[in-house]
DNA sequence: GTGACATAAAAGTCATACTTTTCGGCGGCG
DNA sequence: CGCCGCCGAAAAGTATGACTTTTATGTCAC
């Protein structure tokens, strides 16, 4: 048996290993694996190999074609929306280039989102989104940053939900990643900047006011303030 | 044989129908399949029916589980960003909301996007650009719709790809299903919008000449119409 | 009624044989 | 000398059957 993740089954685990890789940089573009030379590399049937080149080409990160083997593609055409090539992509070495590349996105469509979310939230999310910034500024001192961090990512979840939007909502999970890598890839010590948190109540304030721009208006400022803050750490 | 789709091989073609079957709706979430099942139906190799399996697994559109089966997935779950599931849920019927979500998702995208051109662009792009918004001026008059849509595609791609932001670049493809579902799925007969031709025209200025925020203001004008559209057309 | 256990159903894995496509060389012809 | 077409082999694609593993469900004892 191996050592390695093998939690649910040979073929996640190869799949994982696979798109680390090839993610990773090892296996660069231009580059042609062969499926036998695969099978014996994993110790598995050409079977497994199979579905995982299969899934791997889906996400435009290989291409199969006969008489030749799986060639790696192009860094320009992996499908970078896909959340496990994101996750890869993260916890690889181009983690800042990823980082952002995400954050911009996120400006782009956060503060969209939320002046859809004004019009569009139910009463629910709008309770919800109320003590998700109660939270974050209850957890905002004294070093809790993972509590911080939980109450972060549910607001900006449910904002994204709350847009009735299914791409946009769809997104919650990028930007989890983001808040994530960005807190645990920081100095551990700072607390959060204050104004954020500021801006975080008022923007749940304006959703269930349902002023529309100025969600729009104050998401904006804070997703500024975040590529501010990426400037900062990563020049 | 089949008189269906056949061309790049039975993989391919049993993803696209399945796909399509699943996204179309029937097969409703919560429905099983079995891999015996389909293969029988497809007439083809268990092989191939589970590779098939498996890339829809990887789209979240199916999970798959021993002892149970093939069951289809909550639409909330769909990975909505795979460029095939784009397709099968424009061909399919609940087209109008998904055209709607992915025209919000540029307006909140494109801007952006344009406003990072501005300053991201090389010379060869400013030129593709203007040389794009020129073809569509060339072709916006006398019913020469498809003429006009290479180009519109193509100056959305140059824009989003000149933003620099490989996020931003991969959503190419998305636009293009936007704007191709948009013209082939309409009444052909009305030439585009003059106002939206000259604002592309515009858009082509302000990137060459380095002015960011009119380059988003414009492309914000642009992406205000597509959604006025919408609403005109599916209310 | 509750819990442990047996059963069987379905996916997962493997090995192997065979088919199809296509790259690349080789030879002939211009 | 160079170009064209044919041929062979290499690699993926497909098919099949046997076997393993997980697990939902029904059953039986308590």
């Amino acid at each position: 048996m191996h050592m390695t993740t093998q939690g649910q089954g040979l073929h996640t685990h190869v799949l994982d290993t696979l798109g680390l890789a090839i993610t990773a940089g090892e296996c660069p573009p231009g580059s042609v694996l062969r499926t036998d030379e695969l099978a014996q590399r994993f110790e598995v049937s050409r079977t497994v190999i199979r579905e995982v080149v299969r899934v791997l080409e889906s996400m435009h990160l290989v291409e199969s074609r006969r008489r030749v083997g799986v060639t790696v593609r192009p860094t320009a055409q992996w499908n970078v929306y896909d959340p496990r090539v994101i996750r890869w992509r993260l916890a690889g070495s181009d983690r800042p280039r990823q980082l952002r590349s995400l954050t911009v996105l996120r400006s782009a469509v956060e503060p969209v989102a939320a002046g859809l979310a004004a019009t569009h939230a139910t009463p629910e999310q709008c309770r919800e989104l109320t003590e998700q910034a109660l939270g974050m500024v209850a957890t905002s001192r004294g070093g809790q940053l993972e509590a911080y961090l939980v109450h972060d990512i549910a607001f900006h979840r449910v904002v994204l939900d709350a847009s009735g939007n299914e791409m946009f909502a769809r997104l919650g999970d990028v930007v989890a990643e983001v808040l994530a890598g960005r807190t645990h890839h920081r100095v551990m010590f700072e607390d959060p900047d204050p104004a954020a948190v500021t801006l975080h109540v008022r923007v749940a304030e304006a959703v269930r006011e349902r002023d529309a721009v100025r969600a729009e208006e104050l998401t904006r400022e804070i997703a500024a303030g975040a590529l501010l803050e990426l400037d900062v750490l990563a020049p």
